[in-house]
DNA sequence: CCTATTTGACCAGA
DNA sequence: TCTGGTCAAATAGG
């Protein structure tokens, strides 16, 4: 017990070490970007063939700190399995129907006419952010409509947009659109989940969905100015023009998440190797547990910044407070302290 | 024929 | 019970 109990430490400290200089390193990016992210940046990335900048730089840094982080966790133990919100594709590629027992194709039809539809189950809270553009292809993911709802009390109807590469990846990204109520021109646009998906690999294209740069960033306790940049992006993906317009972003917090039709979705688990899927959902997961963790201490959030430029601030985390969500952390399966 | 969208059904949660 | 969110069959479009 001592042995392993010393193990699990080390195992801790070095993930720990991890994770703060990822947050070091996105902070540091979230500085850049709201600093120096403006009209120079629009020419080079249309380009594609420009000097490495230092956002690049900063963000292969993030990703390699994070890609080290998901190796010591692989490595840690074969009896700990990842727990990540629908791995990427499996579960997702393949729910389970909520009659239970059934996995896989089993959603196509449970009963001519009268199957299951609409059957899940909503339970975890998931970052989102809301936005206001005139485009609602703002981002530069695809998008697959699956649904359009009227709204109580709203003029216009709500469409339901998921990431396309969902079935293949299962990205769980979704978007909800709705038109503005008095500015028909303006779409609402929340944002629910990161993607985690990979086909957003040219340099041009985004390194998230979150808006980084000018706009106004509001959290459920705070308001923080910043600007967004927004790059236009045919809903197909492929276009880069990258054009400047006002993108907004009017509201950010946490929403309940789809859950897996399996119903037991924190025992989701994956085995396969390290991938840029993985250090997303690694990702979302560690800040999960840290909003859970500032829930039960002191509410706060993600966004803690005070700095009336920044944008999107990632909390500043120390090492003591990253350790202690280990305490409960899901990584650690039966060997949780 | 294949893929995307539409739309009514269905379910979970408030 | 009502509403919002999702599913999936039907339909449209390339």
């Amino acid at each position: 017990m001592d042995s392993n109990s010393n193990n699990t430490n080390s195992i801790k400290r070095k993930v720990v070490d991890q994770l703060v200089e990822g947050y070091e390193f996105a902070t540091q990016l979230q500085l850049l970007l709201s600093h120096q992210h403006s009209s120079h940046h629009i020419s080079q990335t249309r380009i594609g063939s420009v000097d490495p900048d230092p956002v690049d730089e900063l963000i292969d840094k993030i990703l390699g700190s994070f890609h080290k982080t998901i190796s010591v966790l692989d490595s840690c133990d074969t009896s700990v399995p990842m727990a990540v919100e629908g791995s990427c594709g499996d579960d997702l590629a393949a729910p389970v129907s909520c009659n239970g027992g059934d996995s896989g194709d089993s959603r196509k039809r449970l009963g001519v006419g009268k199957g299951k539809r609409g059957c899940y189950t909503r339970k975890k809270r998931w970052h989102t952010w809301t936005v206001e553009a005139k485009r609602i292809d703002d981002d530069k993911y695809a998008w697959r409509k699956y649904g359009q709802k009227e709204i109580l009390n709203t003029k216009f109807p709500r469409s339901y947009f998921r990431c396309t590469y969902k079935p293949t990846q299962g990205c769980k990204a979704t978007k909800q659109v709705q038109k503005h109520e008095q500015d028909p021109n303006l779409f609402q646009i929340t944002y629910i989940g990161n993607h985690t998906c990979n086909v957003v690999s040219d340099q041009t294209q985004a390194k998230t969905t979150e808006p980084f740069d000018h706009g106004t960033i509001m959290d459920s306790d705070k308001t923080l100015d910043a600007t967004i940049c927004q790059d236009h992006v045919d809903a197909n993906i492929q276009e880069q023009e990258n054009d400047i317009s006002n993108l907004i972003v009017v509201g950010a917090g946490m929403v309940k998440e789809e859950e897996n039709n399996n119903g037991d979705q924190n025992k989701t688990y994956r085995e396969s190797s390290s991938t840029d899927c993985d250090l997303s959902l690694a990702w979302q997961d560690v800040m999960m547990m840290f909003d859970d963790h500032q829930h039960h201490q002191n509410q706060n959030h993600y966004y803690l910044g005070e700095s009336s430029n920044a944008s999107h601030q990632f909390p500043s985390i120390d090492n003591d407070q990253l350790s202690s969500l280990f305490d409960y952390c899901p990584y650690e399966g039966t060997n949780a302290t």
